[in-house]
RNA sequence: CGGGGCGUGGCGCAGCUUGGUAGCGCGGGUGCUUUGGGAGCACUAGGUCGCAGGUUCGAAUCCUGUCGCCCCGACCA
């Protein structure tokens, strides 16, 4: 029950925006006396907001627990020697790593726990053994530590933050998938029971690995992802991840020109796209770009790139990752980096400078041979869009000169073909092509991952099947940013004069307000009322302090409890107003018919929103 | 790490260009009045101007260095 006085709450609201905050949440959490700051990205989780992040959780338990998972609570100090054995102590720790570590008395290395796939995958080979123990998923939910490069926006990416993470052991693939599926039925009814309206969308797996993953959106406009939908709902994913159909080419006129090879054209100091359609009336997809890049790898190694677009398109940068790494990852290790090539880097390899502006997709790779470290040609792709194309205009591989009409094949073989091309809102989609992506931001709050093997293989985590033979254990692996989820909650739920929490999560789900406390049957009254609801099982605050209405009518609306009851000029003749935080209804009504109506609308709301 | 900005009582800021012994609003304390949307009046406490050097008779102010924080990019729950 845990009742409790506003005088007694250690309560300090601020009247300006703090200098430090630049969302809407992160201003109202400050302002409301939710959280302090005590280092950048470390904040101090004050008990109001320590109330909400415990609902949080205690729905995240109640959740995980009817799945069949199980609880547990893992090291947050690891040694080193486990990171070296799965591979990512380095990449951890070195460079960009975002890994805390240090050294214990003895000088042995320990890192402070991003994530726990290497704890867990060790116990895994320690206590699993056989396909009859099969499958299991463990969670925990306690704090995890990331140096990251840039701490921001309050909670949304703190050096330390609290996260639900879990982690599945499987037989096989099938019962992965099943246990994946039953992780995504949990989230969509976690989120929703929090109050939350969130969006599942196809996701990257990025550094974590493994096959599919799915990410939970919090849709805000203070979001840090780009989210594109289908209007029927069918297809959702993140914009680093998400697939389209391009539009169609304009056909360009007279087509194939010199055999394909094209007519030279005169561009001088025609650089852009845009220059050259705007001086010669081509049509951006006409036009074929080419992008050259540097990769960087773990081993030191560096590759240059060609990359072929259409002129209209985009790179995705994430696509592109993902075939790089497909490619070289097994010689070279982890792809650290992945740059635009600089004249600067070009000069250095001691090359001659490239025709920067001019390049068409038939660069020779001579070029490059004579590179200090590089190896001595391209590796080039081409997006699907740019490999459609019949005949098209490009850089002429030398200054101030262009090729219109030219082809594949007769300009140069065109390089193997992939979607590296980000889609867009208002491309049609896939699945449709009557629906058009639409954009919309988000926070995401989950993510849920198929690993596979790749841990268990790197770390031996083995069990034996039901064949007798040795094998390596299937995972899967599932988060939720259990502090960000707070404070992506009141991103959704705010308005002008404070937060308006969903009342499943609210630290109260209701505040007494005395109008005036020297006022003895307004005091009374309200201690009454404060007694009775807490007696019918609500969580309720009363504001006992010796301030002006107005004072105290505003620190309610800031905190954002869900409902207000005023006990005020009406007491002496026993009535009470009530006001609903969000939309601001009120009602005035006899203080012995408060509590039928307030448990009963109370009762409805701590089931959060509908499931999706 | 690259780019931009800011450090002045608890919070939000002015003062800095043109050096001369620190100010405003909010907040805190005491008293009186007020008492349904961040009250009024009076009194009061609280700052070696992030830190360290330097220039100067004199530095919040000019110079150098350094630390911290915020914003834009790469990373992620």
């Amino acid at each position: 029950m845990n009742p409790m006085r506003v005088s007694r709450l250690m309560l300090v609201t601020l009247r300006d925006d703090p200098a430090e905050a630049e969302i809407p949440s992160h201003k109202l959490l400050l302002r409301a006396g939710y959280i302090r700051r005590v280092s950048s990205g470390i904040y101090a989780y004050l008990p109001l907001l320590w109330r909400v992040l415990q609902k949080i959780s205690a729905i995240v338990r109640e959740e995980l627990n009817a799945t069949g998972a199980l609880e547990t609570l893992l090291p947050q100090l690891q040694p080193a020697d486990l990171w070296q054995r799965s591979g990512r102590w380095a990449g951890y720790t070195a460079g960009e790593g975002i890994m805390f570590h240090l050294q214990d008395r003895q000088g042995r290395e320990l890192g402070l726990g991003p994530t726990h796939e290497e704890v867990i995958t060790a116990l895994a080979a320690d206590l699993l053994r056989s396909y009859r123990q099969l499958p299991v998923n463990l969670y925990q939910i306690q704090t995890k530590f990331r140096d990251e490069i840039r701490p921001r926006f309050g909670l949304m990416r703190g050096r330390e933050f609290i996260m639900k993470d879990a982690y599945s052991f499987h037989a096989d693939e099938a019962s992965l998938k099943e246990t994946y599926a039953a992780m995504d039925r949990a989230y969509r009814r976690i989120f929703s029971r929090c109050g939350l309206r969130a969006v599942a969308v196809e996701a990257d797996s990025g550094a974590i690995g493994g096959s599919a993953s799915q990410e939970f959106m919090v849709t805000a406009d203070a979001g840090e992802d780009l989210i594109l939908t289908s209007a029927d709902g069918s297809y959702a994913a993140n914009q680093e991840r998400a697939v389209s159909l391009a539009p169609a080419a304009v056909v360009l006129p007279g087509g194939a020109r010199a055999a394909g090879h094209g007519e030279t054209l005169a561009t001088p100091s025609q650089t852009s796209i845009e220059d050259l359609c705007t001086a010669h009336g081509f049509d951006p997809t006409q036009m074929l770009k080419v992008l050259l890049l540097l990769a960087r790898f773990e081993d030191g190694s560096q590759q240059p790139l060609l990359v072929s677009l259409r002129g209209d398109q985009q790179l995705n940068e994430v696509k592109l990752t993902n075939a790089v790494t497909a490619r070289c990852s097994g010689q070279h290790g982890a792809l650290l980096e992945l740059a635009p090539l600089s004249v600067d880097a070009v000069a250095k390899e001691g090359l001659d400078p490239l025709p920067f502006g001019f390049m068409g997709p038939h660069l020779e790779d001579a070029l490059v041979a004579g590179a200090r470290s590089w190896p001595p040609r391209f590796l080039r792709f081409a997006d699907t869009t740019a490999a459609e194309l019949e005949a098209f205009v490009c850089g002429a591989n030398r200054v101030d000169a262009h090729l219109v009409g030219a082809t594949w094949d007769s300009l140069c073989a065109c390089p193997e073909t992939l979607d590296l091309r980000a889609a867009q809102p208002g491309d049609r989609c896939q699945h449709d092509p009557d629906q058009v992506l639409v954009a919309s931001r988000g926070i995401e709050v989950g993510h849920i991952f198929q690993l596979g093997r790749k841990y268990s293989e790197a770390l031996q985590a083995t069990f034996t099947n039901e064949a007798g033979v040795e094998e390596a254990l299937w995972m899967g692996c599932y988060g939720i940013g259990v502090s960000r989820l707070a404070q992506s909650a009141v991103e959704q739920h705010h308005d002008a004069h404070g937060i308006c929490w969903p009342t499943a999560i609210a630290p109260y789900e209701a505040i007494v307000v005395m109008a005036n406390v020297a006022d003895a049957s307004q005091k009374d009254l309200g201690e009454q009322i404060y007694a009775d609801l807490q007696a019918a099982g609500i969580e309720v605050l009363l504001d006992d302090r010796d301030e002006r209405a107005g004072v105290k009518f505003k620190d309610a609306d800031l905190l954002g409890i869900p409902w207000r009851v005023v006990v005020g000029r009406g007491a002496a003749a026993g009535q009470v107003e009530l006001v609903q935080r969000a939309g601001g209804v009120k009602q005035d009504l006899p203080a012995d018919a408060l509590k039928a109506v307030l448990v009963g609308a109370i009762e409805a709301e701590r089931a959060g929103l509908p499931a999706v």
